[in-house]
DNA sequence: CTCTGGCTATAACGCTCGTCATAGTCTAGC
DNA sequence: GCTAGACTATGACGAGCGTTATAGCCAGAG
């Protein structure tokens, strides 16, 4: 009893980030996840007994917390390796995809929430990209910018390459994230070199 | 006959665009839509014969073109103007709607083409960009960057607001937005500037 | 007046949605 | 072998979807 098949369950998470960042959150149906994912639709009510709402969230923070793994690792090199690492990643998503899939978190942040409520999705986008630009931005700081200007070149990369993606996925064309990548580069090499 | 009540069709597309910068494509119903537009469902169906792909790729020209309208004008005083008009338009759309209306233009591109043809409302999304993108190019070329740089910040500049009014959203802060435009300032001031 | 044609109202089609309930299968522990 | 509990299979519920069809309204042309 104590196994708890887990490989399901996270095989279902991990693919309810892939189709999320594909065709958004709320045109990603449970049928059609649980097929993609190769488990039985009562399994994910199964597993996620609070529906959609609770998958979605963990769908979210998977995939936040895995770029947060990527880029922590690669910015002990410096920001401007995290900013290539980070950039590497998502170009990789979005051509092996064929300008398919994009950001699952940029997704779920322009949905709008229902009624009154914050649903637990968006407060788990929010805090995806707050953990990203935090890790960017403490490099940052650690190669001699200021912490103003950390914080702000932190949330320009982060905000430039998520725009950059989806204008990708629009022109069925890599060269906004190219272009994004060298202007970023470029503000990187002066926010550690000028200071501020 | 040759009247044709202009003003409603012309409100259905407004409000398309509104909508779909809220819920995004897929999550927008012609049945909810024709309630926020104060429009007969059975008017959609007579002003579009296409159904949902015509009104959506009408929505996202109508919300580029609008856009660019605006972008064209401010940016005769500049490319800093321009790019204050630019933020100034968006943070009210995000601010005004608490935060759940955001860019109608993101929202086509970053939802997942049916099969294996590219539809027209994605199509439409990719020329908005790229007009944005031509418009401000050419004013900070004209204003002394260089083409390379300029056709590189036009980018950075469309991408990073793009994807700050998406965190924006998910933060339900404006502080994205503040921070890219300050960064976005120095770069604009460091291309037309230092020209290369 | 009649008639025409742009616009609207209403109902229906087949489909998919999120969710729940129920019954069944399989394995681990005794 | 047997029971318990994790997992799966299946089907149903009401609702909403995009779209179409049909009939009705109502201003302007003759």
């Amino acid at each position: 009893m104590a196994k708890s098949s887990a490989p399901s369950r996270e095989r279902i998470v991990a693919g309810a980030a892939d189709m999320i960042s594909r065709r958004g959150l709320n045109a990603t149906s449970i049928r059609e996840l649980a097929k993609h994912a190769k488990a039985p639709l009562g399994s994910t009510y199964h597993y996620f007994p609070e529906g959609k709402q609770q998958l979605a969230t963990e769908a979210v923070r998977y995939a936040g917390t895995a770029v947060e793994r990527i880029l922590r690792k690669e910015l002990d090199a410096g920001p401007a390796a995290g900013l290539r690492a980070f950039l590497a990643l998502w170009r990789g998503i979005v051509v092996d995809s064929d300008y398919r899939a994009g950001c699952p978190v940029l997704a779920v942040s322009v949905e709008e929430p229902p009624a009154d409520e914050i649903p637990p999705a968006l407060a788990a986008a929010a805090e995806a990209f707050e953990g990203w630009e935090r890790l960017l931005a403490e490099s940052l700081r650690a190669h001699g910018a200021d912490r103003d200007q950390a914080a702000g070149v932190a949330a320009l990369v982060v905000a430039g390459v998520e725009g950059a993606i989806a204008m990708c996925r629009a022109k069925r064309s890599m060269t906004p994230l190219d272009l994004v990548e060298r202007q970023l580069e470029a503000v990187i090499a002066g926010a550690v070199g000028g200071g501020g």
